[in-house]
DNA sequence: CACAATACTTGCACTTTGCAAGTATATGTG
DNA sequence: CACATATACTTGCAAAGTGCAAGTATTGTG
């Protein structure tokens, strides 16, 4: 917990604020890769998300992927139309059940996946270049907990966090 | 018939990935305090974070906040409105410049800010509570570095990156 | 004083998002 | 077996956000 600070401010810095400091990189290494893709390729962002799930899992239907990648049902739905559109997947209707769809990468899906992969793998190096390795192995199993963490946070909603902040 | 090939692939696993862990972090938790300040306050995420801004720094002109808050100049100018149109900033033109305007935080923008922080500070205590006090110390230096490497990263573009993970 | 430079600001086209409603399929229920 | 209900998406459209060209106001320069 924080100690107020100057006079009337509740003592938020945004530049300290652990969310702001996680956003602000997963921002500026998102960009490079965004544009990348965006313009090689015309994907968008959960075109590319989705592309990454389908890659290591094949024959998802929509809400695996949406689980898989944090995006809703709409989203998912927009960006397999993208992806198919492009060639890069095929959609077939499930097999015992045909409300669910089977959501397959195709070759050319894969030579893209590959291609933005190696990049995310290059920024990925870039960043990880300048940790030790043991600070490598705290930020993998703090992120671990924050991952958890953030997740009920989301769940509960901000009525709920407020009432805990008044009641510790 | 069709095999899922993992065979032929890049071996990047979403999940696992360290840039899509920090935007998940910071997605997850930007959530509810951005469903607060919006549905309490009418706000965006770019007021928020101008907000935030100049409850710290008084008088800033539109450059200095957007450089304070990654915001190109467009947005601020539009979030700057939309505090004004709130009553939460005024904008007065500088003293020896007047092509600079000093933007500074009311009263009311204030009080807002402070409802907000106190909802930002409890989702960061309730973060950094599932963390020892050496893991919070290592995070903070690592993301320091993270931080410049980012940022670097997103100066240089995908090309270069591209370039550099072929001669490494 | 003309002209360039700086610091925003606005208008407008384009994209993304959120959500209501729609389609197709499956599963009870009388 | 008809019919209501539930599930799993999918589509249409309006609202919100974004990107960029062009505009305004002000200051520096030859």
């Amino acid at each position: 917990m924080k100690q107020a600070a100057p006079a009337s401010d509740d003592g938020l810095k945004l530049s300290a604020w652990l969310p702001y400091r996680l956003f602000l990189v997963a921002a500026q290494v998102a960009r490079p890769l965004e544009s990348f893709y965006s313009e090689t390729f015309g994907l968008s962002q959960a075109g590319w998300r989705i592309l990454a799930v389908i890659a290591e899992r094949d024959a998802a239907n929509a809400s695996e992927i949406g689980r898989a990648c944090a995006l809703d049902p709409f989203a998912v739905s927009r960006g397999i139309g993208q992806l198919a559109d492009l060639g890069f997947a095929v959609r077939r209707p499930g097999k015992t059940d045909r409300r669910f769809a089977a959501v397959s990468i195709t070759r050319s899906g894969r030579t893209a996946f590959n291609r933005i992969a190696g990049l995310g793998g290059a920024i990925e190096a870039r960043l990880l270049a300048r940790l030790s390795e043991s600070e490598r192995n705290t930020l993998d199993s703090a992120l671990t907990r924050l991952e958890g963490e953030s997740a009920r946070i989301d769940a509960v909603g901000w009525r709920a966090l407020l009432d805990d902040a008044g009641t510790p």
